[in-house]
DNA sequence: CATGAAGGTTCTAGCGGCTATAAGGTCAAC
DNA sequence: GTTGACCTTATAGCCGCTAGAACCTTCATG
């Protein structure tokens, strides 16, 4: 019933930059849209729900690659579960991976923070330890 | 005592790669390099120490520029230490923002891998979770 | 019907922090 | 004198956009 909307309304309507949108086109995320005389893009309910899609993938912290395979298994219903399971699950471990890194890093930067108690770079102890 | 030294024994010393090592010379990150007569760079224990300061920066995850403004105060020993404070401060502010957003992620990635029991996509939920 | 604003189009370049490749010059050992 | 390891510069690419220029289209108003 909805009729096609322009790249602006798209962009408003799932919270994506126009250029990000066209972007994705680029890059082979989208199909290429279909256009009006003027070749202005033309939009329809079927974008914008692929649009949302992406969104919440990238949300997730995927890379454009992930979302596209994602996508690709998402368009034909027979396809195994296994992959996109294994997407996710790698996603989760690289996660946790850099939550391990991160964890650590606020540690040593808490320490780093603590410790100085100076005026003056010359009795930093922030500096002494980075210089050592 | 030690002699000067080339770029590629400057990058084993420092477990850094002499195309970083030129980088940084390329940024203003470290001086412009003394040359022999046929071009080649030279560098000193000064650099050494230089790049290990640089090298540990790097690991408390900070940016080249918060990076060259710690080397600019390391080198005035009458600056103040404030902005050396400020400039660990933000970056733990910046690790426990991102700790936050990942230890949400986190948990969205793991319920998300929990709650597919399905075989093919048609019954996947995470797809049906990013498709909504 | 003219005008101006708000939208659309393409193209190119830039961000950070490297990394890779090409095409060449230098040096020490054999 | 030739190999092979090392050095040099210059250029382009990575990711996921973002910004800008230069231009075209659409639509509401005077």
């Amino acid at each position: 019933m909805t009729s096609p909307i322009t790249i602006g309304q798209l962009s408003k309507a799932t919270d994506t930059k126009a250029v990000t949108i066209r972007y994705y086109e680029s890059v082979g995320l989208i199909a290429p849209a279909t256009r009006t005389q003027a070749g202005y893009r033309l939009y329809t309910e079927q974008e914008r729900y692929r649009l949302i899609f992406i969104k919440r993938a990238r949300h997730l912290g995927l890379s454009l690659d992930d979302v596209k395979a994602l996508l690709g298994l998402a368009d034909d219903n027979n396809a195994p579960c296994e992959q996109v399971d294994s997407i996710i699950h790698e996603q989760l471990e690289r996660v946790r991976s850099r939550l391990k890194d991160l964890q650590q890093l606020e540690q040593e930067l808490d320490r780093l923070e603590q410790c100085c108690q100076a005026d003056t770079v010359a009795d930093c102890k922030i500096i002494e330890s980075l210089s050592r």
